[in-house]
DNA sequence: TATAAAGTCGATCATATGCTCAATAACAGA
DNA sequence: TCTGTTATTGAGCATATGATCGACTTTATA
């Protein structure tokens, strides 16, 4: 009985996410109930009921949670400490829906927000991920064109075709910023196109510019056959065979590494075109998921100090220790 | 239907909020019904609808709406400038509840948040009243240590009753700030009781401190027989006489003024222990309020440069344009 | 320990909300 | 202009939510 979300493909005209910003305002912050809202808005119970659900399905209108929930909070402190990480979030779980992002999702857009938040001129990098995409989504809208937002790695496949979770792009738009894609797609055809690429002006600069990052947000996945960077056509068939052979655990921003957390000496590594992985990282380099298939990835790169920090959810925490 | 709030007087027990916190995240955040949550949580679902209430009506879970409603952005951007505001802030206004701040308290909230965000050690003015007590309630936990929440105004009445809208310290608890509250009443009994305690070491402390801030957030009200701080007992019935008899038209941090925004040459003004207002202000002035009642204060206060910013509602915009 | 006061709990019911569907309206292409 | 297609609408209904009430538990007090 919650959260009807029609929306078919296209985005609403700005008039209807007028209206729906108006009556999810006097639905939640207001308190009204929609019949009193249909009312002073002349319109049917049913359309205040359409435009509620628009205003919660566009993020027009945001839930955060402040309250520290106390056992999220001990298996918080027990991974900064298992790990000496900077920090580590953990938001509660849905029971019902282990793989959903959403609250993991709400915790990274605090963190980001509260960085991005600063006037000072800032470079930001991000990996690419629906998690990390979804984090985006939750952010409030900022203005601070000083900031710079860049790409650890690149979205499309070898076969040019572009990843539906870009992330650089959308948060660039969320917050005004400058923009620095990565122009290549996530593993190259042969070692000698990686060469190529990376031979680019444009790759200098996205190095120079992860230099001198405040921070990294990065997803994590699994490696197997239903990792999502074989579903989305990122890795062939043989690449993840060649990886399972290997006995890669789990990969960033492309990057497959073993149970300990260390990058494989595979041949596919060797045609990852993404800024290398740092090992301990140089800057804060925050892992952003959380799930029952992604735990042997996260211990291995926990292990393998690939990360500074973490933001995951409490099965996944709990998993963890 | 919505927003029950049993709440007789006491707080809840901490694990009693903390419930409240994970039913209201699986509510809200989740999307779950009460029904599944309650399975989840092994409750029964009115334990459950219980605690989603509790959450809201404790704030433990917050509404933010993100999206810029054209009509209040035009609004603000005509009181801006009629007015040369630094920033102006509208809300939506609930036709049904004028008086109801809760809108413009959301909005105090933000830009308090964003500005007690910041690193660098601040100091922050504030005046008292409900509204800004709301605001205060809606701002997340921060710990900025480095903070200093400074007391235009003092929060007693001449027989020292205390006010339950004390905003201060309710303030510095939430962020962890230093506090300075105004140890005097809003209206002393004679002149020279207000001369006594301004010569005190800590009204030196105060005034320097304003003069380092950052920004002063205030109320604002209108001078009558409803007025709060008539209500309150912050002023005599022979107070309120001698403003109305001269034509005090609002009061700032205690400071009567006519319709032009003047500080009224009052004996009544001799006996004000705040701190004085400033016109124009030297320092980021917002005024924090709305409603029918007070448009000819708010219109008199902007008119004298009382201020340099405002955050009201979508009626009293329109009233004020 | 008895007793009152206060709080908690779940059953029950009145409302509020959300989903489905059929009717209608808007629209694009012939 | 006609016609097939696609949004949009509101009615009706199934569910979800919130208020009330009496029974039960806990706590405070004598």
């Amino acid at each position: 009985m919650r959260g009807s979300s029609p929306s078919p493909s296209d985005r609403p005209s700005d008039k209807r996410r007028d209206d729906a910003a108006r009556a999810a305002w006097l639905y939640f912050i207001g308190g009204r109930t929609q019949d009193e809202i249909a009312t002073q808005l002349d319109l049917s119970r049913q359309a205040v009921q359409r435009l509620v659900a628009l205003a919660v399905s566009e993020k027009l209108i945001k839930f955060r949670l402040d309250h520290p929930i106390a056992s999220c909070t001990e298996l918080a402190a027990g991974l900064t400490e298992r790990y000496g990480l900077e920090f580590c979030d953990v938001t509660p779980s849905d029971p019902d829906a282990p793989g959903s992002a959403g609250g993991i999702a709400v915790a990274a857009a605090v963190r980001l927000q509260r960085l991005l938040a600063a006037k000072a001129p800032m470079v930001i990098c991000v990996g690419t991920g629906r998690t990390l995409r979804a984090a985006v989504e939750e952010l409030d809208s900022l203005d601070r064109p000083q900031h710079k937002v860049v790409s650890l790695v690149g979205a499309m496949s070898a076969g040019g075709q572009a990843s539906p979770y870009d992330v650089v792009m959308r948060l660039a738009d969320k917050v005004g910023a400058q923009r620095y894609p990565m122009p290549a797609p996530v593993l190259t055809e042969t070692v000698a196109d990686r060469e190529a690429l990376q031979g680019q002006r444009a790759f200098a600069v996205l190095r120079e510019l992860r230099d001198q990052a405040r921070a990294s947000f990065v997803g994590i996945s699994e490696i197997g056959w239903q990792a999502p960077l074989h579903r989305d056509g990122f890795m062939t068939d043989n690449d993840i065979s060649a990886l399972i052979e290997a006995e890669a655990v789990g990969e960033i921003t492309g990057w497959s590494f073993d149970a300990e957390g260390h990058p494989l000496d595979s041949p596919v590594n060797e045609r990852v075109a993404s800024l290398p992985l740092e090992s301990p990282p140089e800057r804060l380099t925050v892992i952003v998921g959380g799930g029952p298939q992604k735990v042997p990835a996260l211990k291995a790169a926990l292990k393998g100090r690939l990360a500074s920090a973490l933001i995951t959810d409490e099965a996944t925490a709990e998993a963890l220790l």
